[in-house]
DNA sequence: GATATACGGTTGCGCGTTCAACCATACCGT
DNA sequence: ACGGTATGGTTGAACGCGCAACCGTATATC
């Protein structure tokens, strides 16, 4: 008994669509709370963990935008003071991308208003077992895909409250996977 | 043991990108194929079932954009003589949307691209099982952020083995949501 | 060492989207 | 009837992103 085209379709349109809404949520929020985009905010949350920067074409890979895109973000966050470019001597071609404390700290006030509007239109409608189901599924369609990458889908939050400290990976080896 | 907020977000980054995978190969194939927009294509299949054309506030319900943004897709397929606007001399002030035959000849071009796409980058990493789980889950968080509207949940292509004709939904419903 | 090639990053441009302002039409209370 | 309000749609400006072209630097080949 194969699922019906419709049937695709329609678990394809609810991706697409509760996509669009959670991360309208989370936007909104967070243009409200510190005037950041959301690929902002995921540019701080990459360098507040990497702690000897991250090249430009690193980033792209993380987030999934171009190699114009990731200048351009960076470019903004630059001008708000929050992060800072490097050009390593012994590498003159790269560009080290470094979080500054203005940075971290418009990070730390973000991560509140991003994990309760996360809570609020995302996990707070799933149970837990739900949660490791929906991860496990949509990682076999990345994977599937060729997209997947380890690093890339753990986005490291520090905890807030004393909830079970994350195990701080710190290989932030980037595996240059510009794919262009 | 509740899920950590690693957990959460790292649920969420999932969603995120494999939307972005899938909607990705979507897009590029749709452009190869027949140089239509996902959006484009979109409208081309809701109003290929819709007889008595569509409103703008409708469409723009159904694909989650703005009022602007509607005016502008309909713009470029009305461009092409792939849609028609039509305003009923009963309610001037609403503008129906209806196929051509140009249109329909287009979406059924589109619509062995897309569904071919479909599978290779979603349904084909997926069991039936999987599917079903997968659009339960995300309908319960699409209801849980009262963004749940049966009819923009399935987007009705037509079979190429028997089908069954959806109902035609005639009168606009009052809850559109561009809550703008 | 000189030349070719690959890699990393930036820039110009076009496209598509949203926001806010606006216009037109229908609806409602009096 | 008549003003006020709500609804539906379009327009202009701004913004964010990708593509392609470009430049500078490192690496490979000879």
């Amino acid at each position: 008994m194969a699922s019906t085209n419709q049937e695709r379709v329609g678990a394809w349109v609810h991706l697409l669509q509760a996509n669009q809404v959670v991360e309208n949520a989370l936007q909104q929020a967070l243009k409200a709370s510190t005037g950041l985009s959301l690929a902002e905010f995921e540019v701080l949350s990459r360098l507040s963990v990497a702690g000897s920067g991250l090249r430009m074409v690193d980033l792209a890979g993380l987030l999934l935008v171009s190699k114009s895109g990731i200048t351009r973000i960076v470019d903004r966050l630059v001008h708000s003071g929050l992060v800072r470019r490097e050009v390593p001597p012994e590498n003159r071609r790269v560009v080290l991308t470094r979080i500054t404390p203005a940075g971290a700290e418009a990070f730390d006030r973000a991560q509140g208003a991003f994990l309760e509007t996360l809570e609020q239109s995302f996990s707070r409608h799933l149970s837990d077992a739900d949660i490791r189901v929906l991860r496990r599924l949509l990682r076999r369609l990345l994977e599937g895909n060729g997209a997947w990458e380890e690093e890339r889908c753990s986005m490291h939050l520090r905890e807030r409250s004393g909830e079970s400290a994350p195990p701080e990976r710190r290989t932030a080896r980037p595996g240059s996977r510009s794919s262009s």
